[in-house]
DNA sequence: CTCAATTAGGGGCATATGAGACTTATCACC
DNA sequence: GGTGATAAGTCTCATATGCCCCTAATTGAG
């Protein structure tokens, strides 16, 4: 066919220049390959993650939690759902303000973390090994700075 | 309480080290920007990306899709799913390899990634705009080469 | 003190993501 | 030309993500 009409001419490399697809991309591979590593360990990576804040920064509201996560609130309700059915955190009403709830890790989270530790640290230093640690180091420091970046409406 | 027994020294600082979960973290928040400006355009920035990816590639496989994506192939069938129910995409059985299908972008496909394209630029400006432009390739860059990266069983 | 505006979460909905088991089809080897 | 290995997709299940609307609680303006 003569007549296949295409988007627009700067269109036509779209995916590979849109910023959200290629950090989509890369988050995907990324996750896999630290999922792979905590595979076995009862935690996936983004448990790994939650459980990880809440031990370094303490007991915290949803809210909170949300903030360092850069995640929906309604998302860290979600996620905590399943840690909270196993037991790896306490979540209770706020007596000072009875709207918010304290989220805080037992002593089975901890120990789940310890347990998965060993397998983070070797997702950590294979993916650092094979793309360079100070690339990593330059890209996580990218990461923030694209988090803290202020946009309109968000 | 004296006695919080943390993790391991190293592993204090554990979330803002970790290169998987600073990647998930501004995938988030870049998703959350991109998907805000294609709201009632009628697709989600992963629509948007895979329409992207056929209009531009032309017809392939799901396989040849979830390569591009960098997406599991399961994941590439769902995310096809609402999409086909639209009438954006057509899926068909490749007559040359009965086990394969052919997914190619419809006339619908193209007006709806034409409609939405302004959106899109739209939240590649803006977040350019805020982010830098240069960081921007910097970053598009990074994650292309993390997404290359070979790594041990992926 | 009162009431409107705001804030914290929950519930429902839809899409996004991937593992694992399974089905079907192709290919390579003998 | 069988036959075992491999490849493409699907189905099921569980988690991940975020929207909207709702309720309850707090805060602020007057």
């Amino acid at each position: 066919m003569p007549n296949s009409p295409r988007v627009s001419g700067e269109a036509a490399d779209l995916p590979a220049a849109c910023n959200c697809n290629q950090l989509r991309r890369a988050a995907r591979r990324i996750s896999r390959y630290y999922d792979l590593c905590l595979a076995g360990t009862g935690l996936r990576s983004t448990q790994y993650t939650l459980l990880g804040y809440i031990e370094t920064e303490g007991p915290m509201t949803m809210a909170a939690l949300a903030g360092l996560l850069a995640m929906d609130r309604a998302t860290v309700g979600h996620n905590l759902r399943p840690i909270e059915r196993e037991g790896l955190v306490d979540i209770t009403v706020n007596e000072k303000d009875r709207r918010a709830r304290r989220v805080s890790i037992t002593g089975a989270g901890r120990q789940a973390l310890m347990v998965a530790y060993p397998a983070w640290r070797r997702a950590q230093a294979d993916f650092e090994a094979a793309f360079g640690a100070s690339e990593a180091a330059k890209m996580r420091d990218l990461m923030v700075r694209a988090v803290e970046t202020p946009l309109p409406g968000l």
